[in-house]
DNA sequence: TTAATTCCTACTAAAGTTATAGGATAAACC
DNA sequence: GGTTTATCCTATAACTTTAGTAGGAATTAA
């Protein structure tokens, strides 16, 4: 039950934009070198981002990527639901969970909702702002 | 961020273990027929928990399973890492965590450490007895 | 000795992850 | 208007994990 490394870098990316915001876009090119990360595995991920609206981008010279609100508006948790697809530990729990017929006396339902709920409450939790903090 | 479906059967095979123990060993076959798992996919799920010291084997005609203590002594969190590997959401984080070099400034870090503290104590936190209780 | 049952090792198929590659599209700038 | 700088889009390949099957060895009860 690992986090991939497209939510880890999606995070690193996420926390660059807000470092280095100063209004002008940020290039995939300067935050790849920064963070380590290839420009063409960023770019997947700034895809994916930018699909679920928590960037902006503006294409051509001079473009790049911005935040799409200030860092105290996006929670990890955001981040990791956009790149993971969902973070419930079961198909039957968390926002959208498939129907299941057994729900309402499945014992196993009881404990990926319970799990589910102290994944989301964590993650959404922590905001890029308290990660900056963090950095300090 | 799924539980695999080991997982998910690992518990069913312990929680059917702890409902039908009368002081024999319970069959796979029964178990199988029971949980609606293939026997041969149960072997390697009681393979694992075997390995792992949370169930005690009979060989043998007449033979089969059983928990290795009491119900209340089992977590939901022993049987996952068991079958899981680990329940951490990153390898830096959790029992035998690598060693990560950037671990002291590692903003990710802290992420991770939350989250999988978050995860360890919910599902450290429900035994197979609490399950019991659950189904009445 | 036979039947029941766990144990062990391979194997296959499917799915997901982690990238890389090539080019299309859009905008800035001289 | 052409060149450069970037994002955008699709395809593909290597690798890993998961899910599940198959065959038979080892062990014990009856």
């Amino acid at each position: 039950m690992k986090i991939s490394t497209r939510g880890r870098n999606a995070i690193k990316f996420m926390l660059d934009l807000a470092d280095h915001d100063n209004g002008t876009p940020v290039k995939l090119k300067e935050i790849a070198s920064r963070q380590n990360i290839s420009v063409k595995y960023l770019e997947h991920i700034a895809s994916i981002l930018h699909r679920a609206s928590l960037v902006t981008s503006v294409k051509g010279a001079g473009g790049g990527y911005l935040l799409s609100g200030s860092p105290d508006k996006f929670t990890v948790g955001q981040i990791l639901k956009a790149t993971e697809g969902s973070m419930a530990p079961a198909e039957c729990v968390g926002e959208g969970g498939t129907e299941c017929q057994r729900k309402s006396f499945c014992v196993s339902f009881l404990i990926w909702d319970k799990l589910n709920t102290a994944i989301d409450s964590t993650l959404e939790g922590i905001t890029l702002d308290d990660l900056r903090t963090w950095q300090e």
